[in-house]
DNA sequence: GCCTTTAGCTAACAACATTAGCCAGCCGTG
DNA sequence: CACGGCTGGCTAATGTTGTTAGCTAAAGGC
């Protein structure tokens, strides 16, 4: 019998495509022995197990996004930067729900957890957004969070489906942003 | 053997608040019957399945979030209605994280689906609170989505512990709150 | 007080995650 | 080119969990 010459990485990558196809409730191991065309306890001399592996799509996900968002940005600011990344965000939980998902729940078991390093690179990309309008430094946490919670929730839901009313989605994100934008403009009135 | 007098309402009950305790995704049909002191067999004459269990747990939860909602929003507008209700949904998923979860994700299985009736509900809350802005009738489904994709976002964000920096999380709430608000009054400017 | 209904039970099965232990393919050294 | 250690993939086995089948006794209507 040859070798099927796996690794961490190509298991990780199998779980990550099975994931988008089928969800991440409905990933199991056996679903991806199968991809690989191995026995299931093979997969155990790679990853730990299947918690360890929705671990590692996870981090998987916070990456690619990091990476998307902030090809997304270069070279823009203010609106324009807000919008490419927004765009990026949402292109990408379309394009890959599953592993998405896997990163939502996801917690960091520790202070060198990779997933730590790909949260703050992710979190570095929208604070980089957010310098074009400058906000006073104590409200920028506040902001993050703002823009964070903005996307991140349009994006979930319209992955879930939540959206019945056939109404454009396109518009309502270009609406969304739009408004993002102005509430980012106006100064604070507290 | 006296009976349990068990019912649809009282596994799902106790299934939402195993749920609310140990997670969604933890959550288990053996661990409900060991709650209500049964054997795990007899929940199938009350609900179908944990999938079923699940989607009731759903139901619950949008619904108890739409009445809370509208219970906060009474008598209220504008801007105050505004913060009610954000408040209102926030306190909701703190209190009751996993039966929320069980709202995310889940989908309505047709149109009779009570799962329908609730999230309408839900939706015609917060649809009240966007009337008191005067928004043109073909923007108020965007604006209907920007505020209920930021708070959702924001308050699964912070259930899932996705705020690492402690920086005050109700008062970011609160900037957010103020930013949505400044946001929906700005006329559109495109 | 009987009789239908049905709630809760035991027994059994299937799917899945996981572990233990075997064996053969690869890779280095001699 | 042989040989030997390492290790990747295998089979076998175990525990957990979801689910179904079929029994029995409790509750409610006549």
């Amino acid at each position: 019998m040859p070798r099927a010459g796996l690794t961490p990485a190509t298991v990780t990558g199998a779980g990550a495509a099975l994931a988008d196809e089928v969800g991440i409730a409905q990933l199991s191991m056996g679903l991806v022995a199968e991809r690989l065309e191995v026995r299931t306890p093979s997969l155990y001399k790679h990853v730990g197990g299947l918690a360890d592996l929705t671990h590692r799509i996870a981090v998987l996900a916070m990456t690619e996004v990091g990476d998307a968002i902030g090809d997304a940005i270069q070279g823009r600011s203010g609106r324009e930067a807000l919008t490419a990344a927004a765009e990026a965000l949402r292109t990408y939980v379309k394009a890959h729900p599953g592993r998405y998902a896997a990163g939502d729940g996801a917690q960091a078991t520790g202070p060198d957890d990779p997933l730590v390093a790909a949260s703050e690179r992710l979190l570095g990309c929208l604070s980089a957004v957010l310098h074009g309008y400058g906000l006073p430094p104590e409200e920028e946490i506040h902001a993050l969070r703002l823009l964070r919670s903005t996307i991140h929730g349009f994006a979930t839901l319209e992955a879930a489906g939540g959206f019945r009313i056939a109404a454009d989605v396109d518009e309502s994100f270009a609406w969304i942003i739009d408004r993002l934008d102005a509430g980012l403009q106006v100064p604070v009135r507290r």
